[in-house]
DNA sequence: TGTAACATGTAATCAGTTACATGATTGC
DNA sequence: GCAATCATGTAACTGATTACATGTTACA
């Protein structure tokens, strides 16, 4: 549903090819949204069936292998004027991590999901860092209405990574505090 | 993927039928997974046909408008732990408000998301409320580790549902100030 | 007897993922 | 000539959503 609108978004900013949106998905905008190649073919074709995108390639025939550039038209604009303006409800959030946790939870294993919780501490601090480098390199003067929302859009993606890094440590302080609960208990059993 | 998971677990804290499962996603579970009734009633078909639940209804034969209360089994329970130590990478963030932003940024033209970023931060404050209903409720006592992972699930929601309401207040102020900016340069347009 | 609430299910559609296919350009 | 890279595209599949269909139970 919203891929489109990412694309006209994107579009609108600066036009280009298919590959180029694609790498663009996973840089900057990657931080809201991510889509493969496949994806970003398939929503240009209808978008220009639609009207709401242009090939701007020189006069040439289109050939397969041959990058095709692509602007928003008029009508796209108005399009995505229309679709800012809609509201619609927050998703509901869907994590996999969480499942693993209260799996864990509810089968007695805590241990089992140290592993996957690293990794996931490690993802998250990774794209912390380069978001705050993106922050640095790029919104160290913010002025314009323009830059103060795309900061905005960033600074979601910061608090994001922000929250489930921190989560992600507090599950691991948890699990030692938990390992060594059971030592203790081990070494000397005479509990209550 | 993740959904027979989900399942499995809830099975393993109460034995259910499909109504029920279904309620108890959009209830306790719903903070890290959703799924409507009809996802539901097809999985627990696959996850009968693979022998990881059973049905534990009574010995008449099973009936359209009748419950099917249903259990994990054995290997069932072997599924889960198997899943629960495999490592994953965390989805990519994804979400159309975002978008809207940018795209705003994009046609400059920040009033239009008033609306609907109100409406968020509405649905945020009052999902963080019920969460803190919840841990005040269920968990003022955390003794087990079982208690423990499961009040960290709830933590996740919470921080995940903070996080999002804090980001959005940010951003009516942010177009509130932009606003104030604009009503300035009109009253007094002789700007250096 | 009708209607609301409970309960299970089917079908169609759409978005996203994965694997693969095809062609053009560049440099060795 | 061939390997690497850039670039566009097709096909099959899976998960999630939406709309609809059907039957049971309680009760006014």
């Amino acid at each position: 549903m919203a891929l489109q609108f990412a694309i006209l978004t994107a579009l609108t900013e600066r036009q280009s090819t298919g590959l180029e949106l694609a790498r663009r998905f996973d840089r900057a905008f990657g931080y809201f949204w991510s889509a493969t190649h496949q994806q970003i073919y398939r929503e240009l074709d209808r978008l220009r069936s639609r009207g709401l995108v242009v090939e701007v390639s020189s006069a040439e025939p289109p050939a397969r292998g041959q990058p095709k550039r692509f602007a928003i038209t008029a009508e796209g604009t108005a399009a995505l004027r229309e679709w800012i303006a809609q509201t619609d409800e927050p998703v509901q959030l869907r994590d996999a991590l969480a499942i693993r946790v209260r799996a864990a939870a509810a089968v007695g294993d805590p241990e089992q999901i140290r592993d996957v919780v690293t990794h996931h501490l490690e993802v998250h601090e990774q794209t912390y860092g380069t978001y705050r480098e993106i922050e640095a390199r790029d919104f160290s003067v913010v002025d314009t209405d323009s830059d103060m929302l795309r900061y905005l859009v960033l600074k979601a993606g910061v608090a994001v990574e922000r929250a489930w890094a921190d989560w992600c440590r507090e599950v691991l302080d948890t699990l030692d505090e938990m390992k060594a609960r059971r030592t203790a208990t081990e070494t000397s059993p005479e509990s209550p």
